[in-house]
DNA sequence: TCGAGTGTCTGACATTTGTCATGCCCGGCG
DNA sequence: CGCCGGGCATGACAAATGTCAGACACTCGA
């Protein structure tokens, strides 16, 4: 095929992301028409340039892939999405499917098989990092209801039970009631662990 | 110069590893002799290949670019240590100074840039990010005592006091007077706010 | 329609945590 | 020597947290 497929790269790591423009670039079918360090600079140099394929890093300042993806998802319909990920947890990956991402890999991918998938992203298929999914799937679905997991939020950042009961418009009696309920179904000790395990497991 | 420098390079995310050895080579006077994507892997590298310089990313499987740089700091005095980083915390900065580090650098910095750092530490010279350094400063030195920092490292994973306590061998009263003090110090608002903080600054 | 099951919400009670006053030991200093 | 000052350690008390039984609304099948 002779057709080339343009390219946004987004990441906050100046490193990483000259190197993986060089690399990517190497190969004739792929040109990086722009590069971006945050989100939403990203989805600015989305809009200017239409690329075919974006691949986003997971973490990155002002929005996360995931979500510059929900936005290219309304904006740019034709472009496809691809989300490498340093340190990837499953909650992220159900969360990124969600918003319509083709493709989810970690970093320890190598270049060419980054350049292969971008390929098959673009082709219109889909492509899951098979550890991952095998995390994700693990993982399960929440067990938490909505306002659990609504309450389990606002503990996160050690805010004693007053200020989310303010937060959330609930009783004091009621926020305890979640979080214990909360803490019950997730088998931790008390309402940090709570948090984290939630947190790894991205169901928060 | 006509001298070539040798390199090695330590990342588990395989993408930038490879990435950042195509960008290196560009470079005449530099060459990457080994890579390796662990502590422990780094070490065997480096004792095989004797580098001049040891570019180490600071967070990887095994053992941690400090104490990679620790262990060669004894075993080959001549391999001048670079470390780079993701998302940079004071207290591994004080850390890795501490081990023999000549240099530490977020992983914003351009493929140029490292470039001239690693021929920088090659000429034995020392480099720090400015603004890292900057965050290590304004952190200070701990003002938590032996005990303090102790308990609060066994608070850290979210363990009630009474297990705190038979752990350290303190009375139950004890264990809440050093997590208060440890929590008034930080200006926190609960011992888990205090956690956070004194993992941030390095402090735990 | 009506009863079972589930989610939401609350107050009362037991447990855990945070704060305070206090005593002990040790090293430095007048 | 005698007397601080600081770190270590403790128990008592107040405040926050976790647990429990139960009320109400809503959905889904029998």
């Amino acid at each position: 095929m002779t057709e080339v497929v343009r390219v946004l790269l987004a990441d906050d790591e100046h490193l990483i992301r000259g190197a993986l423009a060089a690399l990517l670039s190497l190969e004739d079918d792929l040109v990086v028409v722009a590069e971006a360090a945050s989100g939403p600079e990203a989805l600015a140099m989305a809009r200017a340039h239409a690329p075919d394929v974006a691949v986003l890093d997971l973490q990155m300042p002002g929005a996360d892939g995931v979500k510059v993806a929900t936005s290219l998802r309304t904006e740019l319909p034709g472009c496809q999405v691809l989300i490498v990920t340093g340190h990837g947890r499953p909650g992220h990956l159900k969360r990124a499917l969600a918003a319509g991402v083709r493709g989810f890999v970690p970093k320890t991918v190598s270049a060419q098989r980054l350049a292969e998938l971008i390929r098959t992203v673009h082709a219109g298929n889909r492509y899951v990092d098979p550890e991952l999914a095998a995390d994700a799937i693990s993982a399960g679905d929440s067990p938490l209801t909505a306002r659990e997991a609504e309450v389990l939020e606002l503990a996160a950042d050690g805010a004693p039970v007053a200020e989310i009961a303010e937060r959330a418009a609930l009783a004091e009696g009621t926020v305890r009631n979640y979080l214990s309920s909360a803490v019950t179904k997730l088998g931790a000790e008390n309402r940090h662990a709570a948090v984290r395990l939630a947190r790894e497991r991205g169901w928060v």
